[in-house]
DNA sequence: CCTATGAGTTGTGAATCGAAACCTTGCGCG
DNA sequence: CGCGCAAGGTTTCGATTCACAACTCATAGG
C-alpha cells in the first residue's frame, strides 16, 4: 500500500508526498467540509454524497495521517467528530488556493459562492507570494525554483 | 461524465469545482512536472512511472479542460509538447501550497528538497494571505468565511 | 532493409468505486 | 419488555478504473 513509486524520486517533489494525502477527490472535499464545520460522519455522507464505505475509509486514512482526529463529541454512546488537526489546519492554504482557482476559472458569472475575509476587519484576503528581502509581492512568474537542503543526489 | 453529482450544491464551492480538474495524483504531478519543464510524453511517462493509456486520458483531459496546450516542436513527424495555458499557470499557488505542506509535514530531517526563490534577488519566497485594507498578513485563524456573490440559493 | 525514437492505442487481469443492505450501541417510549 | 429510531459504521457485489505489457504508426538514420 506504500513504496508504490520507483520513479519520480520522491525526495525531488514534496508535492508527491503531499499528493499522497490529498491526492483524491473525495479527500480534498472531506477537508473542505471540515473546515466549513461539517465533521459529523452521517453529514458528511449526505453533504458530499458519498459512499459511506468510502468515506469511513478516507476518514480512517485522513486520522491515520494526522490531518483529522477523532473527537468525542457525546458520550452514551460515545460518538466522534472528525475535527482537523493542526496539521490539516496548515492544508488551508492549499485549500484556498483551489478555491480561487475555481472561483476564476470555473466560476459562474455571478462571482464567487464564497469570499474570504479577515476576521477583525471583514475586508477581503488576498493569497499572495511575498518576498521579504523586497518587501514585495511576486507573481507567477517571478518564482524561481531552486535545489533546497534536501535535493536530489542525482 | 459530467453532471454526477446532485448533493454538495457545486454553487457552494469552488473546491469542488476545481477538483474536477485536479483531483487525481496523476494529475497533479504530471502539472508539477509541467511547472518543471517536463513536457514530451515520454519524459513524463518516464519521469512519472505512469502507464502510458492513463498518462494520455490525463493529458487529453487537461488539454479538453484547457489548462495544458499542445504545442509543436518538431515537424517531420510533427510532434507536441504539453504546455500550460494561463489557466494552468494559474494553478501554481495551489501546488505551491502543497509542495509547502509536504515540506513541513511530510518532509525529512534534511530540509526541503526544492526552494523557492524571488527571480529578481534570490531570495526565499512565503506564501501568504494578506489584507490589504489592513496591509497586514492575515494566518489561517484570521480568515473567515462569507457569502459572497454567488451564494447558494439555499 | 533494419533499427531506433516519440507518441500514442489496445487488450487483459487486478484493484477500486458506488449503491444498497445490514449490523451495533444505546436511548425513549408505550 | 419489545419497538422503533439515530448515529456510525461494515459487508456485499456488480460496474468502473487502473496498471502493465504488447502492439501500432510515422519518420529518420545507417
Amino acid at each position: 500500500m506504500s513504496a508504490r513509486d520507483p520513479h519520480s524520486d520522491p525526495a525531488e517533489s514534496s508535492i508527491a508526498r503531499a499528493v499522497e494525502v490529498i491526492g483524491d477527490r473525495w479527500t480534498v472535499l472531506i477537508l473542505r467540509d471540515a473546515f466549513r464545520g461539517v465533521r459529523r460522519f452521517d453529514e458528511l455522507a449526505t453533504d458530499l454524497g458519498i459512499a459511506r464505505n468510502l468515506l469511513a475509509d478516507r476518514l480512517r486514512r485522513l486520522v491515520d495521517q494526522g490531518v483529522l482526529q477523532k473527537v468525542p463529541y457525546q458520550e452514551r454512546p460515545t460518538r466522534y467528530e472528525y475535527r482537523l488537526t493542526p496539521m490539516g489546519i496548515d492544508l488551508s492554504p492549499a485549500l484556498v488556493a483551489l478555491m480561487l482557482w475555481g472561483d476564476k476559472h470555473r466560476g459562474g458569472a455571478e462571482g464567487p459562492p464564497l469570499s474570504l475575509v479577515h476576521s477583525t476587519c471583514g475586508h477581503e484576503l488576498d493569497q499572495v507570494f511575498l518576498c521579504r528581502h523586497c518587501g514585495e509581492e511576486v507573481t507567477a512568474l517571478g518564482i524561481r525554483g531552486r535545489p533546497g537542503p534536501g535535493a536530489r543526489p542525482a
